[in-house]
DNA sequence: AATGAATGAGGTTTCATTCAT
DNA sequence: TATGAATGAAACCTCATTCAT
């Protein structure tokens, strides 16, 4: 029935909503200053509705963070699929990649990397860091597939392809992680600059 | 007299006990479990008499934090000194003062990294931020200078020295970062390995 | 619906519940002695509903008094109308007013005086000291209207109004300080007597 | 000895400078606000000393409020001892003695009308709400041998003497009360306009 | 399905007071 | 005698979560 599509259509618009407003408020606040209360006022739902979309609170930010993260796996595989039929200029587009997650949507980028540290992750339920897992998973399944293919193709030197995966996009991640921390600290940030010469340097550093 | 000093002693002693107790409980249950009262268990304290050597529990991890961080400082200072009489194997060095520094006590690495965090930065009372500013702009002054040696000696490309020390400075922080989300995540973590090749592809990469 | 009504009224019920329980508790054990937690207890509360309804403790408090003060102005605001079409005994009325309110809620009345110490006011949050100085001052004009009125109408000396207003006001909050503290002291107080022979006094001191 | 003089007076010196340090402390923060730590600083003594001449916190201000209020006794007894040679213009004589006793030290007499609250005398312990007591019972004997010495003379009207002292007091105290207030309101207080005012009606109203 | 209301479980901090030297 | 150091006892307040309607 119509009925019923457009009441399963209104559930997944306000759970959409609840994951909208929770990171807005993450933005604005960070997660501990993130209550209930002010992600259900953004909403504009009640706090306790927000238990019938997610059981937790940690809930709603991992599945915030694991939707954004499936656009990353998304942009990734597209590129594992590309880079078998050519693989020139392979980290220039990865990087690309990166930046284009980045860019996608920063503030959930961020909690991504907020919610990836060893102290949050070992205090969420079983379950939900097991999402976190999955999904990290196979983004981490993509980057080890492109890498492969650099190296096999001679762009990339010959290494551990998997290493090579987790150094690269580490080597991005710490570089968001220093700029935020300097924005916060009130200094300018150089975040564009950073990235251009770490993709230059990467780029000569990991040729063969 | 003898007794005064012993008094200081003791009291410089308890003040090590309590930011040692804290970094400990921060390895075990992380920042916002660790509670006053389990570090003052921990330095065999009361929870009161944690308050007559910090202000508040911040200050306690700032204070940590900070005085690791100077032994760092203490490191990069002594290679910046050194490397003016001779620049050879300069990425290697600084990539050993920093392993150096993180090995000397990767608890309080990792607390370091968590702090320096956005939305935690944000709500530390002005007072505590600027001291966590001032001993990293300390190591960033050294940093740099290390690169501009570098950059020229010629053991450098030619390029922005504190960029370039921003970035190498990054990619070991985003490695740490990762490695430590791998651990937590109950996966097999490659920090060592890892290192190393970051080291290979930065020296290469980052040569003129 | 009567379903939002009820609701509504509870609500309001509890409010006035808290309220009681606050005053209650405060004549038991005076204010300092009163924590959250007694008075949730007697208002059959948790500790945390209490912070549904008011915002911190000297919040019921200030409520509890003004509202208390508010019937005080009802008093007031009647005799000064009333006193328009006649000031005999315009003293006496006034006194009656007084005791009227002081007999009404003792307690209160204590909890009121209480509050209007120097020490109490100043640390109270400045909008909880204006939602007092407000009710106080509600009163303070009706005083002087009542006092104005004498003065017309021949029944008081020429005098500054207002000047007469606080005089009679503070002996009759003088004579309640005093007898609460020989109360106090477990000896035996006369505040009617008092009341009797400051009425006569000041009807004979500050007639014409 | 003269040492052991020496050292006496030497102690009475310190107590009385915790005593002065007590009220000046209470002038400025209240009695709650001040705790023994400010006291201890002003005495420029250490808090665990300020215990060797006290037993309490409670016992300081106890002492410093019956000091004073010896003073006031003095000051009664005088009159007492001066009125029986002659009653005129006794009531501003007594008045004078009230304001003589205000302005002497106004913070200690604040604190004397602080702690005969119902709310803290209840709470002290029994032998310091027993010194306080005989402190104003012997001023309270004074008071009404004046009243009685009055109305014998012919000075004041026939009435209870006891009840006339307390009441003329409790006007005083009234108004010192309410001014108070008023000062900590932000408004503008008329402390001595009101004393002049209460004079005249309590002369007028206690004439026979 | 949605929500207003209630609450339990802490957490940080303050201070009077005691004790060992 | 004087004090530095330690502490126990509370108090206030916040928030994620549950429940009754």
């Amino acid at each position: 029935m119509g009925i019923q599509e457009r009441r399963a259509r209104e559930k997944e618009g306000r759970r959409e909503a609840i994951l909208r407003a929770a990171i807005e408020a993450y933005v604005e606040e960070g997660y501990h200053a993130t209550t209930m209360e002010k992600i259900a006022e953004r909403a504009e739902l009640s706090r306790a509705t927000l238990y019938l979309y997610f059981k937790t609170k940690d809930e709603i930010f991992v599945h915030a963070i694991t939707a954004h993260s499936g656009y990353f796996g998304d942009l990734l595989e597209d590129l594992s699929v590309r880079c078998r039929s050519g693989a020139q200029d392979l980290l220039t587009r990865l990087w690309d990649a990166f930046q284009a997650f980045y860019r996608s949507d920063p503030a959930t980028f961020n909690a991504t990397l907020y919610f990836h540290q060893e102290e949050i992750l070992r205090r969420l339920p079983p379950e939900l860091r097991r999402l976190l897992d999955r999904s990290g998973t196979r983004n981490y399944r993509f980057l080890c597939a492109i890498m492969e293919q650099g190296v096999r193709a001679g762009v990339f030197r010959q290494c551990d392809p998997r290493t090579l995966a987790e150094f690269v996009w580490t080597t991005f991640l710490g570089i968001v992680h220093l700029e935020n921390s300097k924005r916060a600290m009130g200094r300018k940030n150089h975040l564009e600059t950073t990235w251009e010469l770490a993709l230059e340097v990467l780029g000569k550093g990991t040729a063969p």
